[in-house]
DNA sequence: CAATTAAGTCAGCACTATTGACGTATTCTG
DNA sequence: CAGAATACGTCAATAGTGCTGACTTAATTG
């Protein structure tokens, strides 16, 4: 037995093939296509001391205005302690006010202002002209097939929140 | 003129539409399917103490055995301080181990061991399976088109290091 | 031999995220 | 109506990942 204590640290010198039927080639297009994804608003943002959960939170808040607190760490499954610091300095900037709920007054709903509209816009400009720029490179209808499959990648228990056209969703979605 | 200040900060209450032909749809489907991707080796590397850097640093020294640590850097396009930290502590647990470069001594080339390799597999195996679900959740040809359309949103000028079959990769795509 | 390069390391800092605890205002329930 | 539950805000402490800048060692190159 030559194994050390550590284990057999004997140097593997293959590549990994498709061992198992493991798909590392869409493994790692899916890494490099959204780091370079989020690359354009990142550096966007640091012009304004922003990170990219700034960025998060403005799209979901123009995305759904109104949003509660609540129902905004549902969407971003972060603390409200990771959330905290990132929504407090969006409000002090005047990107996003805070209304307080009709129904329910302990609720504050989030709106973005006109600011906070402006940047969302200018963050997602990159982005969706990127995707574009993909579909483009590919065959005709595309554009259908790459939505089924982002949406096939989510969790099948949390697609109710993704909510590709805000305006078909009804209240009930949420509970 | 009522503005404050610090800007107009009345609420906006409408939804973003698809205002100068943004498609939020697909950025955010991108965002909930890259975070369902990550989400199941994020929670087995929580067991090892390990981070999601771990894993990147061990797919790539699998994808490609022998790699340097320069090379290395240039792929994750991070610096040297935060791959130093990571890459220690997989070799102290013997995932990876260095090798002195045979023609030039300086370069450490790494290779992981077969603890590392299982590890990588490991890992990979849930989201393999979770691409291979959302393309069966497709019509036929799918495959061809997500690999096109991810890597057409790779940076064009990034795009070499993709190598989507390291196997018939030269050595002559670095510098 | 001098300059450059590959790698490792040190100190300090920023951002995002975590857990747990606590306070306050409001609403719901028995 | 009193007490429980809820929505939100905040405090303290910690972890993981990333950054910049500076410095050392060893090896290669000119």
């Amino acid at each position: 037995m030559l194994k050390e204590k550590n284990g057999d640290v004997a140097p593997i010198r293959a590549a990994v093939a498709n061992e198992d039927g493991i798909d590392f080639t869409l493994i790692e297009l899916f890494f490099f296509a959204y780091r370079d994804f989020t690359s354009d608003p990142d550096q966007m943002l640091a012009d304004y001391g922003f990170g990219r959960a700034h960025h998060r939170v403005l799209h979901f808040v123009n995305r759904r205005p109104g949003l509660t607190v609540a129902e905004l760490l549902d969407v971003l499954k972060i603390t409200k302690q990771s959330l905290a610091r990132v929504l407090k300095q969006l409000i002090d900037t005047g990107h996003i006010v805070q209304l307080q709920g009709p129904r329910d007054r302990r609720q504050r709903e989030l709106y973005p202002t006109a600011r906070g509209r402006e940047l969302a816009l200018a963050l997602s400009r990159p982005q969706s002209r990127r995707i574009h720029g993909a579909l483009m490179e590919m065959k005709g209808e595309g554009r259908k097939a790459i939505e089924q499959f982002l949406k096939a990648m989510v969790n099948p228990e949390l697609r109710v929140q993704i909510d590709a056209d805000p305006l078909h969703r009804m209240e009930e979605d949420r509970e």
